[in-house]
DNA sequence: TGTACATCAGTGAACGCGCGTTCACTGATGTAC
DNA sequence: TGTACATCAGTGAACGCGCGTTCACTGATGTAC
């Protein structure tokens, strides 16, 4: 038995991170087993020994992009309110290389097989219970945690499509701002939306 | 002078009107120039009469897409609203054929080239005006169009990505509610949020 | 009105390149003795 | 402890395919006479 099955584990995860890097900066098409493999130490040929094809590896990143998410123990309203200012702020706009995939993978995965579907919609469900439990249990709390998802994922999509940095910006910064009130409105209910 | 002008000018927008089709369905990648020409009932030779490569024919696409927002007349606070439940609903969900380039675009975009992402820009500023004209001249109008257009592209993109046209549905209908309340609040500024 | 001509939109074979995938191999490793 | 062996992770040349782009051509058309 050559080589301990830790080993190949070990490379294995070698491989995956360097495809959540890749393929964040560039996309599933912008990214060559090549240039992966290259990427994470190996050769070309080594790939088929752990993955059946591209996009098999592809749902793979996925799924393990769902697992950071459950890691969250959300508790507390003031955990949608990080999570939101976190999502929407210059840093996270900046890291092209390691960003939210709900962002960086959606219209690639709209296009996609049903098994990176799949994926997908994991990491969204966990994002959306981190939202909610931050919402401390309104009845309405999933309706809004979805929402609050969808504003977060389309100011930050929208605003890296975009060729000028203010734009950019305002951007980001409204859809925070919206985003903060409505999530605020568990403490204060009343209307403070155009703080 | 053999063929008119104007012949070559509709045979350039046949292939532009192709474009937008195939783009907005396979996205930028998964259309070969060879069934792009096909599908306006050319030979792929052709194409290099009318566009110096792919790419220019996308930001082509692209820009087209922005006559057709500023030819919206917005007048008045029914517009926003309308603009959000029709951007929101169901048809626009199904119609992967011709639906908004914002919403498919986004990633390809983020990726692509400077030309391309000043088009896309001049095609935001264009829904974010019509949203902000929708909203009667609140002053915080362009901040609240633009979290409206982020959260109505967001939560499209998002439903597109999922398996499961039941969450689909669900991602919708949260996003709807919530912009059209934030619409809403210009008529009724106080707080409907929850409605 | 009819004909010869020049133009250039459109054709389709060909080229070159990069990519995903295959495959015969090699050599580092853990185990048996 | 030392050595021979079997395994299989990793190698890298090769294959086949599809794509963007080029190019020599063809033939439909408007114009000049």
């Amino acid at each position: 038995m050559p080589y301990t099955p830790a080993h190949k584990a070990r490379t294995r995860e070698r491989i995956v991170d360097s495809a959540r890097r890749l393929f964040n900066r560039d996309g599933f098409a912008g990214v060559s087993i090549d240039e992966l493999m290259a990427d994470a130490g190996l050769t070309r040929g080594g790939f088929y020994n752990h993955f059946g094809n591209k996009e098999d590896l592809y749902a793979e990143v996925v799924k393990e992009e769902a697992k950071r998410w459950s890691g969250h123990e959300a508790v507390g309203n003031g955990v949608a309110r990080d999570l939101i200012a976190a999502y929407l702020s210059e840093a996270h706009f900046d890291s092209r290389d390691d960003s939210c995939p709900l962002l960086a993978f959606a219209s690639d995965v709209a296009r996609g097989g049903e098994p990176v579907k799949r994926a997908y919609r994991q990491v969204l469900e966990a994002m959306v219970g981190v939202l909610e439990q931050g919402l401390e249990g309104r009845p309405d709390g999933r309706e809004r945690a979805m929402a609050l998802a969808a504003l977060c994922i389309g100011g930050m999509a929208v605003a890296r499509a975009v060729d000028d940095v203010n734009l950019a910006h305002e951007l980001r910064e409204s859809a925070k701002r919206l985003a903060l009130s409505i999530a605020g409105q568990t403490t204060r209910p009343q209307a403070e939306a155009a703080e």
